[in-house]
DNA sequence: CTGTATAAAGAGACCGGTCTCACAACATAT
DNA sequence: ATATGTTGTGAGACCGGTCTCTTTATACAG
């Protein structure tokens, strides 16, 4: 193997230069495709490049000009049909604009949001676009304005913190979807999310850390309230984190006095270990309970029966965070704004009609 | 807004120097935790690096050190979730050693996967994971290897590429699914897949660039010709690369005189396409069709009836690129391989049997 | 034929780290 | 007291580009 030896230096514009005989200036200028060169010059430089294969070294080229043409995205799972949507939407965005990608996965973990966030900000991109895990810990993401970092909030949003947010019309959904829940005769409701709690219940709705949790649980509660139904948040339950956890929430929840006739499930994936939970624990959808789940994921429509979904636009969502990111990095006068993708509910047959 | 300064040149070593009064030298080892410090200095710079808010250059300390400590990764497409699962293996792989990942879609285009090469050697990645589009253009995976960058392929094979690959073992995969096929009574089975192609149909097996799908071609071509069957190419199509051509492709295939009484899907988009078509055109799983999917996505699971599958482990496949291509970039000294990932046939309810 | 404007090419500083080498200070051996 | 070693610190080259400034060559005007 004559290439094994692995590390043969590679070419440089002063290597290309040598070959072109001309100045190392020179070379830079053709290959960097700026100042001006005569034609014959940019012919043996080009030449000499194609010759000797010359890749510019982007490194080098990023610590001259301060700009890197990267922009670093921090989701909280990739594997979550959710964020790689929304990653699809940031990645055409930035490549309409010719801005390539760097993406880090979080976990939805606070620690590693963070390291993720310095590394990013270590590779000098141009730019930043955060789904926060947590909303009441953001000195880091302070630091990134500090750092002089335009950012953008990806999903949930954090008012103290005077930045740019893209998230869904999470409050309205919510409404959306439990109004028409109760129009179906149902009034027992009940909103099954992933997020870490110590316990299921819920005591303190300001209390919960993600925005677009909590607002659609704010928005939950109000059209219970609205409608006159007791103790809205009785039914609220957080930390359907895996299947096992959904399984015992679920089984709970199904095994009280008076258990709930209705489960609004918080994102596709919590929809779909839902939905096994009731197929394992036999029950039918929508006779014995009904549901809804946010987001249009693949499954939703080849259930039976298939799902009615809150259909969130995600990739509209990431795209516009890229267009908003990109028109920072390019210095464009904004005003700070939190921009809502609208949502709509996708009736289709989960949702049991009860007659009363 | 007193941050709208926007560039405020960052903090550097120089700087933690000056404030901390010693030499950059000095600081830099401090910081960059290399050479030797008296506990003495070393408290002196941590306090002015803390006090000054220093993050360190990875772009400069990248340069000098001609490491990035990144791996670059080109797929198909991100929101396949063959892909995103795989690249949560890879990340997590990257992680443990200390790696990060960028990930590059090429959308199966070839132009696009050369240009995300092109650019990711430019950023000077440590090493590169690639799912080629095509096995018959290789000169710019030639090209890494000259550059010395460590390559691993991930999904199809080059044996003219004298690399490392990651596969499944798609010819004993799509063996085991024909022959279950066939045990079940099946005598006219269709393979579908989404690679393009000038028309639908297929003439020469060896021609398909892609080796994931040729070998699964040639395995299920294998098994027909070994059970005798005739005309094993007749049911090959290609070309089901989205929802209208799978669709057109499912129609001509049934409204065939005989058509065959089972599909088999290369990929679990093409699958759901498939099932969904059928769907359409009312027609029953297993009952009128029989069908089985690679890939255990989500949504096989939750369908009625389940569907039968063949488990590919991408993210054992993921992980296991990420730890060959790290190998590699420390230098193991390995042979090249290609490292075939197990699959097996996960039996449920999408196969009908048939009396004879 | 000289003066000046203009275009093209070269020289070298710079970005922010790493790292080699020189050197100073002090401890230990002779 | 001198030689030798060890440890900690400073000076400055280097990575591979960009970019400013200077120099050289050429064109055109007076």
């Amino acid at each position: 193997m004559e290439d094994s030896a692995h590390s043969k230096r590679a070419v440089t514009v002063a290597d290309v230069a040598k070959a072109a005989k001309v100045s190392k200036a020179t070379a830079a200028r053709v290959l960097g495709g700026y100042g001006v060169v005569s034609a014959k010059i940019t012919d043996q430089v080009m030449a000499a490049a194609a010759a000797l294969e010359y890749r510019p070294n982007e490194l080098a080229r990023s610590m001259s000009t301060g700009r890197s043409g990267i922009i670093g995205v921090v989701v909280g799972d990739i594997e979550n049909a959710f964020f790689s949507l929304a990653v699809r939407g940031i990645s055409d965005a930035a490549r309409l604009a010719g801005f390539n990608v760097i993406i880090a996965n979080s976990g939805e973990e606070l620690d590693a949001e963070k390291s993720a966030v310095d590394l990013l900000i270590g590779k000098r991109v141009d730019g930043l676009i955060v789904t926060p895990a947590r909303c009441d810990s953001i000195e880091h993401l302070r630091h990134v304005r500090r750092a002089g970092v335009p950012l953008v909030l990806f999903d949930r949003a954090i008012p103290e913190l005077d930045v740019d947010a893209v998230t869904g019309d999470d409050r309205d959904a919510a409404i959306t979807a439990t109004r028409y829940l109760i129009a179906q005769g149902h009034r027992r409701l009940a909103y099954v999310s992933a997020m870490d709690a110590e316990d299921g219940g819920l005591t303190d709705i300001g209390r919960i850390s993600n925005s677009a949790v909590r607002e659609r649980v704010e928005g939950f509660v109000s059209v219970l309230t609205e409608a006159g139904l007791p103790n809205p948040l009785h039914y609220i339950r957080l930390g359907a984190t895996n299947h096992q956890q959904t399984d015992s929430v679920i089984k709970r929840l199904l095994s009280e006095g008076s258990p709930p006739t209705a489960l609004l499930a918080s994102d596709s994936l919590v929809g779909l270990r839902i939905f096994k939970s009731l197929q394992s624990l036999g029950l039918s959808i929508p006779k014995d309970v009904s549901m809804i789940s946010f987001l249009d994921a693949d499954w939703t429509s080849v259930t039976v029966p298939p799902i009615t979904i809150v259909d969130q636009r995600v990739y509209e969502m990431g795209k516009l965070a890229g267009e908003r990111l990109i028109a920072r990095i390019e210095r464009a006068p904004l005003a700070v704004e939190r921009l809502r993708v609208s949502t709509s509910l996708v009736v289709r047959g989960s949702v049991a009609t009860i007659d009363r």
